[in-house]
DNA sequence: ATTTGTACCGCATAAAATTCTGAAAAAATT
DNA sequence: AATTTTTTCAGAATTTTATGCGGTACAAAT
């Protein structure tokens, strides 16, 4: 049995998909032209490819410096639990963290990952300290501090 | 001496940025409406912020598992020497594997930390045997499967 | 061969973005 | 405190873009 979503897409939906991952300002216009379609059919593409969950949503890229985020970490977590119960209150308490931008359980070294920005070493140590230590469920924490990112890309490479 | 680029933005753009970051297919009206200006004066605020490099790009969000994508990874990665020819070296060939979403710089544990995103196990396992072990200046390699991903916000907690 | 459905195009219209002008507010200067 | 300068704003006009609507071609199925 396959319970997957399918969602069947061709050739040009995918191009369609590249296209705005990497730039979602495009206009209908020259994305149809980019695509060698009219504007009617490929902005009915987009709608359809925006209703069927594909694309779920658009969003700005900010530069992290330019406001003021100095800080980005990743940060391995162990929970002193692996029950069900522990694992909603860790996560509970992690959504209610904004400076906590990613968060996913891992297999591995800990239990989860996180991905978190913050204004310079002392507010992210603060933050640390006062936020994510205080979680009851977390046992021990690992950081790892972002000293510059390489590759940072939007742009999901679609099988097939 | 400051050479960090400065670039002023008061409440309202942060508002602005705020909202883009969460939904960058606002209209210009609506956004207008939500930061309580009127549409002419709200565009300007937006276009200097692309213009200032602080709104860097616009992107889709796509659904992994709908185009087929079913295995996320986070991989430690060691280097063989830690120069700068080295380092070089092994960016040119990541920027060239299109799974390889994400690649950062860090302290700690291993020299790098990649973000990989793959079809299948099968795929991931051929694509770490065949191309990134197969980076000279790469030593070690740590890999953590992501199980399933809690939170993964594209919205910036702004300073001040 | 006929039907049925799907995907396409071109055009008309609606909506949105963008530009322009002048007024008001804020900041700086005297 | 008054004046000048600069910045920011609103409203209307214009341009650009998105969207909806027949109508047609093509493909698959009967």
């Amino acid at each position: 049995m396959d319970n997957s979503i399918k969602v069947k897409f061709d050739k040009i939906d995918r191009k369609i998909l590249e296209i705005l991952q990497a730039n979602a300002k495009i206009t209908n216009a020259q994305l149809s032209k980019d695509i060698g379609l009219s504007p009617a059919p490929t902005l009915e593409r987009v709608k359809k490819l925006e209703q069927s969950g594909i694309i779920k949503s658009y969003h700005a890229k900010l530069d992290p410096e330019k406001i003021g985020l100095g800080v980005s970490t990743f940060v391995l977590v162990s929970l002193i639990g692996h029950n069900k119960g522990n694992i909603d209150a860790f996560m509970k308490e992690i959504n209610q963290i904004p400076e906590v931008i990613e968060c996913h359980h891992i297999t591995g070294t800990g239990d989860f990952i996180l991905k978190i920005i913050a204004k310079d070493i002392t507010a992210y140590q603060k933050l640390m300290l006062e936020k994510v230590s205080e979680i009851k469920e977390v046992d021990s924490m690992q950081s790892m501090v972002i000293l510059s990112t390489f590759k940072d890309s939007k742009v999901l490479p679609i099988p097939e």
